[in-house]
DNA sequence: CATGAATGAGTATTCATTCAT
DNA sequence: AATGAATGAATACTCATTCAT
């Protein structure tokens, strides 16, 4: 019989695992809400006792599973961090080709940033509020996500059909593009929904990086205009 | 004798003057001051008290040139705002040639960005710390330049240099990678000095925007790569 | 048989004693856990939930023992309320002779202090802590104990062999002089033990209060110097 | 011309008088205030909200010259400290024989306990809410007064007027007995005032001290029974 | 005009106590 | 009876702004 527990062990796995459902629950609650009053005030503003309200909790339940305030705010860019490294990998495995992998990579990563707009615009805004050490391991991240990018490029050079460029500021690039949807999401709301923005911005990119000869082989790409 | 002035309507003129050149001269005391605590603290942890001291005044005459605190952040906004009106267009001004007028605003464009670091930097920090007009005005002046780049690209395009592109989309873009040097500046830093950076960016945009019959006539644009 | 009981009287008695016994049982775990608490840390710094975790038991389970914090404190200084009360007259009875007795009762006096010193400190550094009840409660038992003593002065004064005082004055010295060994512990501690202070300073007391012709008979009590 | 002073020197001068002269003042309200306030509540009942009430000033003008609530304690304590190192020295200058001496050091002891009799009690009540360095500072300043005392009764050991005893032990119980009056006032309060009190004490002491054959020299001092 | 002392509203965090399980 | 998660009142300290000198 697999994974049998039985006397006591079983019971205190039960009762771990509720405990762990529970902080999990609780900390989905403070994220919706936090999410909700951080795109709307700013972190500052932002009061615990409001949180609280929002998420329905108390003020104490909060500081239960949170040790301070700036905890919230890692709690939410958190989250997006998560899905990025999700996501954009999962996106790019299994695309051979380096143009398309890349163009896979790019529209994954507009999707995050699409579908956590709030917290793409925190990590630029709050910057100032976020310790030392979360906002190296934002950095760090992001560094990692050029690589995935970079990596393409790289490729793309090898195998001919890149222009010649300097892989890492072109990745850098790309990575600006896409939060560039949540950064002027003021502006952009009003041309483009997610996807006809990543097909522009695509055809804008695929223009520039794949060589003459080989852009006919990318006319899908190259339609968004 | 022209522009003679006599008697109480001369000194009035007199007095008027020097008025109006001590408040520009505290004020660029103040400017001063807040952009090098702004740069290091962000505008949250900026205390007056502390700007008074940086700026070598009272707390009470900051206050005389300034309701409150958030017009100090506006006055280095402001600064910034100022240049670009003044610089992006002089520098496209005379430029008969679309993609060279084009190349000459952004590089205009990026060296005022270059040169007031930390005030752009602002703009996407503190937008919570703005108030809504103060964010409107940032906005709309974004349009406006927005717009000097993307007569460049209807020009371009009618001239058939250019490719078919949403000009509102690409002037933007290009708005967004002015911007980038300031808000990667931590990642470009060690890759280009804003010079190469340019370079750089204009060769991705020239490679992506004219056609490319026309791009070896822009081969000093496309060197930067 | 002798107190046999019998049928549901019986058991309810069984349960009473039961009952009883737990109360006790788990009363005595609090104050021993909060009697290391406190004297460590002070009332205002030992958290329930700290206490709890000391005692073994859960913060529920305290409050099913105890209303209030302040409860907790008058537990620690209740127990050592009835260690004066119990071994002071102990000691002092079936001593005839008024020093001999007075001395028996200040010994004793100090050696339940240095027991329980801990709540002896309590007793004067947490006063503010106790209601006003308690308090009172706290100083009529401290004038219960002085007139032991004051009892003891009279009969010596009676006998010829106390100098003339007041005896409510000397009491309330001898019982500052039994705390003096909690309150000053951190200096005397130094210069004695329990046995050689109480001796330190019983030879003090007689050679104050016993008259110089009668002091012979007390060359025991006076060796301590 | 004695302390002319002329020119920008003298107005400095005046101006940080006058500084140091208002500190002094915000000073004595604070202190002034913070004394009631502890005496009725205790420190941490004692709320910032109401000691600015009490003292005419706002929250915020206390933390202009105090740091954190824990300075106002000190500020408190620190009053009788200053206090004791100024009286009871002044008091034994000049005074040739130890018995003498003591006394008069006992009874300036006694009335700065007097005077600064809420300042007295806290120093025992709210150890817990001292800093280790103003607990450790307390503590020396104690040692230091003890050594005035201990200082005479080794003279007066020297000189034969005194039993053999050994001097920090009594320094110690000297010490104690002149906290007592702040500490046991509740009790004592009916039986003496201060003066009745310190001589009753000096009686107890002095026949404890001086040995048979020279206590005719101290009649006055033995009077107080 | 310049000064800087005074103001006091505003807020993150703690912790005794409760009560559903 | 025992548990411990949830509660929310309570409070020290900050700092933009004012205004008497």
């Amino acid at each position: 019989m697999i994974s049998q527990s039985s006397g006591s062990d079983g019971n205190l796995e039960g009762i771990e695992a509720i405990r762990a459902a529970r902080i999990e629950w609780r900390l989905g609650q403070i994220l919706t809400a936090a999410t909700k009053l951080l795109s709307q005030q700013g972190f500052q503003k932002m009061l615990i006792t409001d949180l609280a309200k929002e998420a329905g909790v108390s003020v104490g339940t909060i500081y239960q599973y949170v040790n301070t305030k700036e905890d919230i705010l890692l709690l939410v860019v958190n989250d997006i961090i998560e899905s990025y490294r999700r996501e954009v990998p999962a996106a790019m495995e299994d695309v051979e080709d380096p143009v398309e992998r890349l163009a896979a990579g790019f529209r994954a990563y507009c999707m995050v940033v699409d579908a956590h707009r709030t917290a793409a615009l925190l990590a630029y805004q709050e910057t100032k509020s976020i310790s030392k050490e979360g906002r190296e391991r934002l950095m760090q991240l992001e560094v990692e996500t050029n690589s995935y990018f970079s990596g393409c490029i790289e490729d793309g050079m090898k195998s001919g059909k890149f222009a010649t460029v300097e892989p890492a500021a072109v990745s850098a690039t790309l990575t600006m593009l896409a939060h560039m949807w949540a950064l002027k999401h003021w502006y952009l709301n009003s041309l483009f929904d997610v996807t006809s923005y990543v097909d522009s911005q695509l055809s804008f990119i695929v223009r520039s990086l794949v060589v003459g000869e080989h852009q006919t082989n990318y006319a899908h790409l190259l339609a968004g205009a």
